[in-house]
DNA sequence: CGTTGGATTGGCT
DNA sequence: GCCAATCCAACGC
């Protein structure tokens, strides 16, 4: 399966909401150590900017953070929740703390590892989900701050970008300030969206 | 220093 | 639909 070439690092370099959407159908692959890889197309994200309320960047950077603030298109990794792990692409130049989240996919490559991994062999339940995603990927905290352009480890390729008549954006998921905010943008009826809300939310 | 609650998930009612 | 699990960053005193 032809996957394309990593994402140039100008790709991370806009606005995070414009990276967010364009993120769709792109796909985040991880070389494992003992030769197999991960591949997952992305169908659910959520833009977070400095000036958000919901995002962690919001009081300014942190030991937990810091990553957000760095150079564009490096992975940022948080626990939460005391037993998950969520990854996220940086946006915008350095010293800027926006990030997009990676909430869902359709896995492509590696089910078996991933399976091994979640603990269900359901596709569906593999990557559905930003705690399950970073599961399935075995991605941790020691990952953060990780080159999605360049790095030896994990990657973002170009995969085949989603038409804008598939791409839908509703309000965010899990979060209590900034819910007005449509950051949450999705491919509309792909069955590895994730549960949060449904595709035609109208909770407000 | 103690308390609170979270960009979630899975299991149970 | 509801709630416990389980850690730690943020915030208040």
């Amino acid at each position: 399966m032809r996957l394309g070439r990593p994402l140039p690092r100008s790709f991370y370099d806009r606005e995070v909401t414009v990276v967010a959407r364009d993120l769709l159908g792109r796909v985040l692959v991880r070389r494992l150590r003992d030769g197999r890889r991960l591949a997952v197309r992305l169908v659910e994200v959520e833009a977070y900017a400095p000036d958000d309320p919901a995002s962690h960047s919001y009081r300014g950077p942190t030991e937990r953070n810091r990553t957000m603030f760095g150079p564009p298109g490096r992975l940022y990794v948080y626990f939460t929740y005391g037993m998950h792990h969520c990854l996220n692409v940086v946006t915008g130049p350095a010293g800027v703390g926006a990030a997009v989240l990676l909430r869902a996919g359709e896995p492509l490559e590696g089910l078996e590892a991933m399976a091994e991994r979640r603990g269900t062999r359901d596709p569906r339940l593999l990557c559905s989900g930003p705690g399950r995603l970073a599961q399935a990927f075995g991605l941790t905290r020691e990952h953060d701050g990780a080159d999605l352009v360049r790095g030896p480890d994990v990657r973002l390729l170009e995969g085949e970008p989603v038409l804008d008549e598939r791409v839908v954006a509703t309000t965010r998921v899990g979060i209590n300030h900034g819910t007005e905010r449509p950051w949450r943008f999705l491919v509309a009826g792909d069955p590895f969206v994730s549960r949060g809300r449904p595709t035609g939310s109208r909770r407000s």
